[in-house]
DNA sequence: TAAATTCTTGCAACAGAGTTGCAAAATTAA
DNA sequence: TTAATTTTGCAACTCTGTTGCAAGAATTTA
């Protein structure tokens, strides 16, 4: 995504658009893989301040440009969302991959997740499929 | 399950049965919903160090009498693995879902879950469902 | 254009989850 | 009964994330 196009969105959704929201819009439009606060924090050359960075995260995930995604040991990573609009869906799904080998955590289109039956009566908002495994780049070396 | 029989199974998994190792299992085979930490501590009474509450829960994790689960928030619960051993599966698979109006997370077996095809090549080792919404007890009231 | 308002950032301090090292207490083995 | 091993508790620490507040920057209003 070109800079234009960085600030085009962001103003789309209202958000002004300052140096950091600016640049982790841009790393994330570059990473094809969730990032955690961390990986950001040091993305950024440690330029910005902790707090800072959280704050832009949140607003960011608040206007659904991206979105949040913990993984197995309970740290959130973010990742832009490139699905459609989940807004007038009963269910919002979600469908991630994290590869054992390399830690990455990569996002998935759910469009084709087959129907789940629960062995309750429930009623269900959300679904979040995440599996574990190796993926295809560290699959090949 | 009756203290004689938490013996028993602690015994069988080479596991001392001290006060807290019975106690704390003994709550989880009376609860059908995961407890983190900090219930556990509550539920004891405050009586146990927090570190050796968690090292009892590493340890029954560690031989797979309990299993840890993520929540959407980050934190670890746990719950006592009452599927069917997964010693020789490919894939690992969970399923669970945690109520929005009580915040209980629970764990269902995972027999009916369908066929998930990622759209990549993967090698997938661990497949975990979650779900969220109303559970059964919080629909009726 | 200047003043007032709002938004954004950084800093300090805090809270909660989880970990590590070490020493004391309790068990088990010799 | 002594020695070796396990278990527990305490203190201290790390890491992730949050909150309050004040300074700085941008925007709006007059």
């Amino acid at each position: 995504m070109i800079e234009t196009e960085i600030v085009k969105n962001l103003k789309k959704s209202q958000i002004r658009p300052t140096n950091i929201r600016k640049e982790i819009l841009g790393i994330f439009s570059e990473t094809e893989f969730a990032l955690s606060h961390n990986d950001l924090e040091a993305l950024t050359g440690h330029k910005y301040d902790r707090v800072t960075i959280y704050r832009t995260l949140d607003l960011l995930c608040s206007k659904s440009i991206i979105h949040r995604v913990i993984d197995d040991t309970g740290i959130a990573k973010y990742s832009l969302t490139r699905n459609e609009p989940q807004e007038n869906v009963e269910v919002n799904k979600h469908l991630h991959f994290k590869c054992q080998k390399c830690g990455h955590t990569y996002c998935f289109s759910t469009i084709d997740l087959p129907e789940i039956n629960f062995p309750a009566q429930l009623k269900v908002t959300s679904l979040d499929v995440s599996a574990e495994g190796v993926c295809h780049n560290c699959l090949e070396s």
